[in-house]
RNA sequence: GGCCGAGUAGCUCAGUUGGUUAGAGCAGUGGAAUCAUAAUCCAUGUGCCGGGGGUUCAAAUCCCUCCUCGGCUACCA
């Protein structure tokens, strides 16, 4: 039955101990727009986000807020679904550590890489600092007063010795360096996998992957005190959400290996190195990607809790609304890249492109529709070249448009779209319909119906970075069908609709008095 | 320190394997138009393509060197 391709979408899964901040929007915003593509193009897609929830902090911050864990993660991951519905992300699952689903699996996976030698029993020593709640490497220690060592954050530390399993990293340095070297877009962006091989191919250590320090985590099989540690745990929920150890299942096979892990860049080597080795040991697929995205920065500086400049997406939407921040967050910066966001460049790019662009180019086109051709869609008559050439340029689109999302270039795929929206304004200019209306009616008839069904593949492209924006173009155009079929030549617009009166869609931004002060 | 990457118009950036007068968007300036959310269209850039040197018939694009900025350099998600 299941004859369409698959896409197999993920976020990170996120830390209950954070607030949802822009970063996690944004990842997730990628990946939602991936997904809609997909699912638009014809794709059987799951799109995976979720909550990490285990791991000491998770524990101690509970017993801080005199909770039980449980109940702090089910509040606190709440916040994060909560994003996600403010944002209208569109994923197919949410998942959560805590679910005895995930605890079937790593534990599953776990017996799997011992079985395959994978894992061994030692202990980890290293200097930890009580306060900072980490260990530090021996390079990383600085000197304090008569020789004491210090974190680099200031902290004493002390060295500390603990049982713990280890994972046998070290095996795969080769066949991880083979890995990139074979198939050279499974990190992207490009200096991202110069950085993941050059750390590989300085050597691999060990890895500890369990901790007898907390008990807020998954148990390691037959093994009294230990509890997996992070990365074990957290990473395997991507083979989680799909019904693993499951491999015969249909969700299974349908969606491993992933097409994209979204990744912010702090997490790469997890995904990158980690994930890919632990999968090697357990005979598993490998994902096909992991994209590493940038951060952003505040009106220039830099985003940090201490600064007090987080930004809140809550309050992004609750401002300017929730489309006009998808758009600008993905059109704004070459994805991979940093970016700045400052209000006077959000306000900027929304009104050059959404309200004076794209929203002004429908404004105008349908209203003259309504008001000069009985308000329905006008029947065109013979085209003309340049009639033919901008609805030619409109239907190959797509696949310029693909071409881009395929390698995650958001950017351009919008700069594509848009480019056909301001051809559609020249073609406006040099038409000029609102003449025509008293010398040849029948040719405005004809500019007007190719506006329209130019606005109308637009407004279907629109709808993976815009979804309610989108709706509301296809709405007033009276479309049903709009998947990415319906593109092109073969789902013209159909003559003879009758259309409500047009209201805008894209409202302009102004700048606040106090903040044009 | 080592490794990697970046320095191109006021701003943000494109520039495929070296090849005609180096491009786009935004901002600025001048003009046109008036269907439309005062939105749109047209015209307009003498940019040492970070500095210096080299290879070549030809370099923003390759090599060397210097300067500046950023990232990575293992267990803080």
């Amino acid at each position: 039955m299941s004859e369409r391709p698959s896409f197999y979408v993920t976020t990170p899964i996120y830390y209950v101990n954070d607030v949802p901040h822009i970063g996690h929007a944004y990842t997730t915003l990628a990946c939602d727009v991936l997904a809609r593509f997909k699912r638009l193009d014809g794709y059987n897609v799951m799109f995976l986000t979720g909550t990490d929830e285990h791991g000491q902090k998770v524990e101690k911050s509970a017993e801080a807020a005199g909770v039980d864990p449980q109940a702090f993660c089910d509040k606190v991951s709440a916040r994060f679904n909560d994003l996600a519905q403010a944002m209208n992300f569109s994923n197919d699952q949410f998942i959560r550590t805590t679910e005895p689903r995930h605890k079937l699996a790593v534990q599953h996976l776990w017996r799997v890489l011992e079985e395959k030698g994978y894992i061994y029993a030692d202990n980890y020593a290293g200097w930890y600092s009580v306060r900072d709640e980490a260990f530090y490497a021996e390079s990383e220690l600085m000197e304090g007063e008569g020789g004491a060592k210090l974190a680099p954050t200031g902290a004493a530390v002390e060295w500390v010795e603990e049982p713990s399993y280890f994972f046998k990293l070290s095996a795969f340095e080769d066949r991880l360096l083979e890995l990139y070297d074979s198939q050279t877009d499974f990190v992207m962006p490009k200096s991202r996998l110069n950085e993941v091989r050059s750390f590989v191919a300085g050597g691999l250590q060990d890895l500890s992957i369990s901790r007898t320090t907390f008990n807020w985590g998954v148990p390691v099989p037959d093994a009294d005190g230990h509890i997996m540690y992070v990365w074990i745990d957290a990473l395997t929920n991507y083979l989680t959400a799909i019904g693993y150890p499951d491999e015969a299942g249909q969700a299974y096979k349908d969606f491993w290996p992933a097409d994209v892990h979204m990744v912010g860049k702090d997490i790469l080597r997890f995904h990158a190195v980690y994930w890919p080795a632990f999968l090697m040991a357990a005979e598993l697929p490998l994902p096909k990607r992991v994209f590493a995205h940038g951060w952003w920065t505040n009106e220039g500086q830099k985003i940090s809790k201490s600064l007090g400049n987080v930004i809140d997406p809550f309050e992004l939407i609750e401002s300017y609304g929730l489309d006009a921040v998808r758009f600008f967050m993905l059109r704004e910066v070459p994805f991979g890249n940093d970016g700045d966001f400052s209000r006077s460049a959000f306000i900027a790019r929304c009104n050059a492109d959404l309200a004076n662009g794209m929203g002004n180019l429908s404004q105008r086109t349908l209203a003259m529709i309504f008001k000069n051709c009985d308000g329905s869609i006008p029947h065109p008559g013979i085209l003309s070249n340049e009639d033919s050439e901008l609805l030619n340029n409109i239907d190959s689109l797509l696949d310029e448009v693909r071409k881009h999302i395929d390698m995650q270039a958001f950017n351009r795929a919008f700069d594509a779209i848009w480019k056909q929206s301001a051809a559609a304004d020249t073609y406006i200019s040099s038409q000029e319909p609102w003449k025509l209306k008293k010398t040849d009616p029948d040719r405005m008839y004809t500019v007007l119906y190719v506006l329209a069904e130019v606005i109308r593949q637009l407004a279907i492209l629109m709808q993976p970075i815009m979804p309610e924006s989108a709706c509301k173009v296809l709405d007033q155009l009276k479309i049903e069908d709009r998947a990415f079929t319906a593109l092109g030549a073969t789902g013209r617009l159909a003559s003879g609709t009758v259309i409500d009166k047009p209201v805008g869609v894209f409202p302009r931004l102004e700048l606040d008095a106090e903040e044009s002060a």
